[in-house]
DNA sequence: CAAGCGTGGCA
DNA sequence: TTGCCAAGCTT
């Protein structure tokens, strides 16, 4: 097992002579930081930078997030996907209020409480915001310590994971914590990659045990993942005077809160025109008229792929009530900017107004 | 505790 | 084109 002291030591030297600048990072306050951990849960820093600014700028402090619409919420967070974690921020900032005086707690059971905070984002608010002990976990941080350790455990079971929280406990230089974490994840994003690890240039290349036994592809380890279903979906653009009609999902699951044209998922065997007929008298409650393909778009989701069909459509029969979703509008071409969608809705509204 | 939850980049 | 993965959390 590689000395703590050595290890630690090599980390935080290597650390403090390459960090890349970001936002959160040059001027760190516990505030910033949570925003900026919660946008970078799965998603790259460079996705993420545009984003943190914006929100910034608009949410100055947590009063201000508290006091905003889900809507203006859910505005500024579209593109950037996992739209929960946005409801969530959104949620927590008023339970600061109501039960913190507006500050985060500097307090890790305080912040694991707190909506959309796990052990991973409470760790990271405690340490790089408050600067107290507090280790993390993150993908880049099981990978690092799966290599230097040679973890033979799946990191993605229960098993494997309790082995790393251990591991990034026990190695923790104690005062350092708000280094050595952004170490380790700075040395995981840009040295100890996932694909081609750096080795050559890596600061603990001699203590690393997958390097010494050239075993860096096979860790970390990870269990067979499932395989991905394809679906066909149908979506219908009803236009009257100039204005198409939106539909709002569900507050919860896929694209919750999100505005999207009505429709959903083929059924085996039956056509697209059926399909969408179908969707929209469960959905709106009313009949239409399914007119010529506006056009075909294939997206992936992390666990799952479509290929949607917009059609253009009239409505036939009744007034549009709200049944499946929360609720209707009609929107002007250009106002369309102003509701919060997913990416699939977003290129059905850009088709729309290059086809004007 | 396995499954659900977005999007973009890269090989 | 497809699969993999990226500063995870919730149910």
């Amino acid at each position: 097992m590689p000395k703590k002291r050595s290890l630690t030591k090599k980390l935080l030297t290597w650390y403090r002579a390459n960090k890349r600048s970001m936002p959160w990072r040059d001027h760190p306050d516990p505030y910033a930081v949570w925003v900026s951990e919660i946008m970078l849960q799965q998603t790259r820093v460079e996705t993420v930078v545009p984003y943190f600014e914006r929100w910034m700028m608009r949410f100055t402090t947590i009063g201000k997030l508290a006091a905003a619409s889900q809507q203006d919420v859910l505005n500024l967070w579209e593109g950037l996907g996992y739209y929960s974690r946005a409801r969530n921020l959104h949620k927590a900032a008023q339970v600061v209020v109501d039960e913190h005086q507006g500050a985060l707690p500097a307090d890790l059971s305080a912040l694991q409480k707190l909506p959309g905070v796990g052990r991973y984002t409470a760790g990271a608010i405690a340490s790089l915001g408050f600067g107290l002990d507090a280790p993390v976990v993150d993908g880049n941080i099981k990978r690092v310590l799966a290599r230097i350790f040679n973890v033979e455990e799946a990191v993605d079971t229960t098993v494997g994971e309790k082995r790393i929280w251990a591991l990034a406990e026990e190695y923790l230089p104690g005062g350092e914590a708000k280094d050595y974490n952004q170490a380790l994840m700075e040395l995981g994003a840009t040295i100890c990659t996932p694909r081609n690890p750096k080795c050559e240039t890596c600061p603990v290349n001699t203590i690393c045990e997958a390097n010494k036994l050239d075993l860096q592809g096979e860790r970390p380890v990870t269990k067979p993942k499932a395989e991905v279903p394809h679906y066909t979906v149908a979506a219908a653009v009803i236009q009257k005077r100039g204005r198409v009609l939106l539909a709002q999902r569900p507050a919860d699951g896929l694209l919750g809160g999100m505005w999207e044209y009505p429709g959903g998922k083929q059924e085996d065997g039956e056509s697209l025109p059926v399909c969408l007929r179908r969707e929209i008298r469960e959905e709106l409650g009313v009949k239409i008229k399914v007119g010529e393909e506006l056009g075909l778009y294939r997206h992936a989701y992390s666990h799952f792929r479509v290929t949607l069909h917009a059609f253009l459509c009239e409505l036939k029969v009744g007034k549009p009530k709200a049944i499946e979703a929360q609720a209707i509008k009609w929107v002007w071409l250009k106002d369309l900017g102003d509701y919060p969608m997913g990416k699939l809705d977003r290129m059905i509204s850009e088709t729309i107004v290059a086809k004007r």
